[in-house]
DNA sequence: CGTATTTGACCCGCGC
DNA sequence: GCGCGGGTCAAATACG
């Protein structure tokens, strides 16, 4: 499948700590010192080697910025190619209510290239855009999540607060299926019931059973579109650093297919700043990362000072 | 200690 | 009536 190919973001990028992105007390003082004994040439060879620091992540930038535009076009082209899709076979309007397992398969291939998610972390919080496919009563329906296969949790994030009620292996799949309540409102009847799909072990079944008679609870830790609101502008993109493990993740479902090239490019643009500034932010704020950056100036100074 | 989750037991509808 | 399978209950347990 195509976009496994998309999800391949090894940026393959010189990950060495960035000097100087940002002070700390003790780092200052350090470097204070060093000049204070240090002699002009000191002063050049440190203005150089800033030089030389500021090129290379200009180049990184560059890189980033390159490889984003790559996956924005390739992400415009999947999604012509899904609606010239559904244009030639139009699903029939009478689902019968066991699916052959065809159907089943081709609703799920569906769900992924629809773009449910694009994920390259195991984050509970990742990227987990669900695709919604109502009943013909339209009491019941169902939604697609895209997870780890790994995450044996069934949690769906759809905004709302439940509570689980059972669990049971059922004949057909021999992956569990939960059932849970909506615990918001008491009186609530709505229930849903979550399972993985037999065919594809990262997507998640959750069916919706009932209407709510109560407004979405507000939005806190949990929501149906977890990164719709972390980013300045609504822009549908996040990104994830942890000390063990960077990851990055995009979050590329929300884009409206009648919006003009312009917008799109605008989109793209905003899509970038707010990663890269993001990704800034995200390191500067890391406090591992800052204490590797000292460690590394630390280090080099006193190789210096020993030379 | 209150709340959420787990899990075995139980209930109920359906087909034979 | 019996067995099977899906759905629900509720006591036990875990967790914050």
């Amino acid at each position: 499948m195509e976009f496994i190919r998309l999800l391949n973001t090894s940026l393959d990028l010189n990950l060495k700590p960035l000097r100087f992105l940002d002070e700390t007390p003790e780092m200052k003082h350090e470097v204070e010192s060093s000049l204070k004994l240090g002699a002009s040439s000191y002063v050049k060879q440190e203005k150089g080697a800033l030089i030389e620091e500021l090129n290379r992540v200009s180049a990184e930038n560059k890189k980033l910025t390159e490889l984003l535009t790559v996956m924005c076009e390739d992400y415009n082209e999947l999604q012509n190619r899904l609606k010239e899709y559904t244009n030639k076979y139009p699903e029939s309007d009478s689902i019968s209510r066991k699916r052959t397992r065809e159907s089943v398969i081709n609703n799920i291939n569906e769900a992924i290239n629809n773009g449910s998610s694009v994920s390259s972390s195991s984050d509970e919080d990742s990227c987990k855009k669900p695709r919604e496919e109502e009943d013909t009563k339209g009491k019941t329906w169902r939604t697609f999540v895209r997870t780890e296969a790994s995450d044996a949790s069934l949690i769906v994030k759809d905004g709302y607060h439940w509570r689980k009620y059972g669990q049971k292996v059922t004949r057909d799949n021999p992956s569990p299926r939960a059932y849970f309540k909506c615990s918001y409102a008491p009186s609530c009847p709505v229930k849903k019931k979550v399972q993985r799909s037999i065919e594809d072990k990262t997507v998640v079944v959750a069916t919706y059973e009932g209407k709510h008679n109560h407004p979405q609870p507000p939005k806190l830790e949990t929501s149906s579109t977890p990164n719709g609101s972390s980013t300045p502008g609504n822009v549908p993109c996040s990104t994830s650093l942890s000390s063990s493990r960077p990851t990055a993740m995009l979050n590329l479902t929300s884009h409206d297919e009648s919006t003009t090239r312009s917008t799109k490019s605008r989109d793209k643009d905003q899509l970038r700043h707010s990663l890269l500034e993001h990704m800034a932010s995200t390191l500067t704020r890391d406090p591992n990362f800052k204490a590797a950056v000292a460690a590394a100036i630390s280090l080099q100074l006193n190789t210096r000072t020993q030379n």
